[in-house]
DNA sequence: GATCATCCATGATAAAAATCATGAAGCCAA
DNA sequence: TTGGCTTCATGATTTTTATCATGGATGATC
């Protein structure tokens, strides 16, 4: 049944298009095609685990699934979800060679690997192609400064505000949307514990600042959440 | 008074040594010694702000600084200290061109700018200290995570465990040793009030863990700070 | 359609941490 | 030495948030 999934694709018409592929010549392309690696992943199913070598790079191709660190007592915290078509280099890349957080599909989704031999050989004859990765880990390292910002000065509303601020703008674009992970989840990305996440939504249905049933949410007074995004 | 700070230095011996400048040319520190820019600071001045353009980088060369986000309700977070021969490179490189951090003295400090553009010059055309400065970098997202799962999931001995280890082992080297930030400032590392810090401190005076005499700390049991560190 | 498992929801309680209030101690400057 | 200022310290109280307990809804499986 997994082979209801697209698998054959090519890097140049998939790569090509993406920030900062789109630096890489036509033969650094075919390269890296020559060279990749598809596999596909059921819901929940790991991608990348905290702590193991880093062999390969990952470039998410179809579905959604979670960047989280596996913290104390079992507590997770979801960094970021990702979606079609992001690359992901982990911060392990050029230090110690590992991964410092886990990958975990949410839906089912196909990831392509590359091997870090071949990017870092790439890395080294494009400098083209380096700055805009460069550029691509300072955007991630700006989120995680906001990101501590939400998580430690903010409390409840504020950092359920940004979760569901993160999941419009970022993640589904639309209004309503229909999430497609858990309360638990939702938990884990604001570092709150889910019954915490279900009574500020809750407080947030009975002010009508947004609507829920189930897994679809709409905002129904963006600029109060966003009120309470930037006030805390 | 100020002229009691050397200033009469050179990028060739100065900063020739320190990582990731070991893998410039002796062209590139010439070049680079021709373009910088000294400052004295005295304690509590403004090195960097926070949101203004990202013209010159930061090679701080003597003296104590911090390196703080300020975040909500004139709240600050203390990311890191800097001290003697640290080079620093914002997340705005690359992205916005602005800082996105600010950078204060906390002793009298001494810093050395280096205009961005020669910077971004040499980075294009040296593909090794492109690299090394990827690493530096990530090696700063990895301080990031273990940051955010300190302040997300650790409660106040923990992060306090987790700011005296910082102090001993990246700041001072020596124990004990004599702190040169308020109890303020380490509210501000540990996102925790300051009353707070005061409490956990006397709470591990009492317990003999540490020994704290106004702004001298001496950990008497290295393994119980660690404990707190670890199970939060 | 009954059973089981998982997720969602909600109230009651407890824990954690901030805030408030008040002094004491240290440090300068006149 | 005195007065003023800042930092440090500590107890009382309040706010914030987690945990616990329980029940309902939903969905998959046989």
């Amino acid at each position: 049944m997994l082979s209801q999934h697209r698998v054959d694709c090519d890097c140049i018409h998939c790569l090509a298009k993406n920030f900062p592929f789109s630096y890489l010549t036509h033969d650094e392309l075919e390269l890296l095609d020559q060279n990749k690696n598809i596999v596909n992943y059921n819901p929940g199913e790991i991608i990348v685990k905290q702590g193991s070598s880093m062999t390969h790079l990952l470039s998410f191709y179809s579905g959604l699934a979670k960047i989280y660190l596996e913290g104390i007592n079992g507590h997770n915290l979801i960094l970021q979800l990702i979606k079609g078509s992001d690359f992901f280099i982990g911060p392990g890349m050029y230090t110690d060679f590992k991964h410092h957080t886990s990958i975990a599909a949410i839906t089912r989704s196909t990831a392509c690997f590359v091997d870090i031999h071949l990017y870092l050989e790439i890395m080294n004859r494009n400098p083209a192609f380096a700055n805009q990765s460069l550029k691509a880990e300072n955007i991630k390292k700006i989120d995680a400064l906001k990101k501590i910002v939400s998580l430690t000065q903010k409390q409840m509303p504020g950092r359920i505000a940004d979760a569901l601020l993160y999941l419009h703008d970022n993640i589904y674009g639309t209004n309503p949307f229909r999430i497609d992970i858990s309360r638990k989840d939702l938990a884990d990305m604001t570092a709150l514990s889910k019954e915490s996440v279900i009574r500020i939504l809750k407080q947030f249905r009975d002010d009508e600042i947004i609507d829920v049933k189930g897994s679809k949410i709409e905002i129904l007074d963006l600029a109060a959440v966003r009120h309470y995004s930037e006030v805390g």
